[in-house]
DNA sequence: ATTGATTTTTGGAATCATTCCAATTTACTG
DNA sequence: CAGTAAATTGGAATGATTCCAAAAATCAAT
């Protein structure tokens, strides 16, 4: 078990609280292992992860939880090709950037007016809800966070 | 069988020639096929309309085809989570919008610089070799064309 | 054209991430 | 504390795609 930080805890409650969802350890140490080590890991990624807090917890488990997060909004979920799934806990908007090299996902931080400038760029009467931008190509060497 | 335009016809055969890959019957009937109705079919849908023109044609050989056909670089490949894959016979940089509405794709022709501006936000060192654009929401209705 | 060497096509089996299922356990309400 | 609804669980099922080995088709050189 790995404690979440209140911070965390209060945001993963409410979120669940606003869809009428329940609090459970599961969920909890699940958000908590995507906060600890944010290098975008797939569900079997996270299983091996959570099992090692919380023995006794099914792949199945792991997938339910994985999209009760994704539904609150407090993860994203991301896909290359068809490869499998990727999460990652960073609810702002920004833009993905996939290494070839080594298969490492970088978060690229947009400047906040930039998401609107792209919105702005749909021919009339096409309504976004969801812009995904992504980039694949190499990254530099030596970067140590997954959030840029 | 369906008859490729000329000027298809000849785009297909240098590419699959600079590729030092052979032009076959069933190369040239799958991208007819996707030429024909420019809806972003998927795999499965190209192998019905396939069959229609040419028989005989086998499921793996659609998908040998149009592995062929992206690798070529004539047509895209396009992903929304982890659905079947859809395909897309525009060669020119685009973006792409999903109609959550009917589960159609519309191409979004972009100005031309604009995939140059998404490149300069990525931070100093990363070289992006693709860049991918996809929104989606609700499209306007009425719209006859794929291609906005 | 015919031969030979190399690709490509083919049908069916295999793969594997994900979803489904029914039974058990857990969380909330009163 | 009891009752009810939701969540977890392990295992089976699903389904798009890939793999395989044999047959057919393409291309180059004769």
């Amino acid at each position: 078990m790995i404690t979440l930080p209140a911070k965390a805890k209060e945001a993963l409650d409410q979120a669940l609280a606003k869809g009428g969802m329940r609090s459970t350890r599961q969920r909890e140490q699940i958000y908590a292992v995507l906060l600890k080590k944010r290098d975008h890991p797939s569900a079997d990624e996270v299983y091996s992860r959570a099992k090692e807090v919380m023995p006794t917890i099914s792949l199945a488990t792991v997938y339910n939880c994985l999209e009760t997060l994704v539904d609150c909004g407090l993860i994203k979920k991301l896909n290359y090709e068809r490869e499998p799934s990727r999460f990652c806990p960073n609810d702002g908007e920004h833009a993905h950037f996939l290494d070839e090299a080594n298969g490492r996902v970088y978060d690229i931080l947009l400047p906040p007016e930039f998401h609107d400038t792209i919105r702005n760029i749909l021919p009339e009467g096409f309504e976004a809800k969801k812009v995904k931008l992504s980039f694949t190509g190499y990254a530099p060497k030596n970067i140590d966070s997954n959030v840029i």
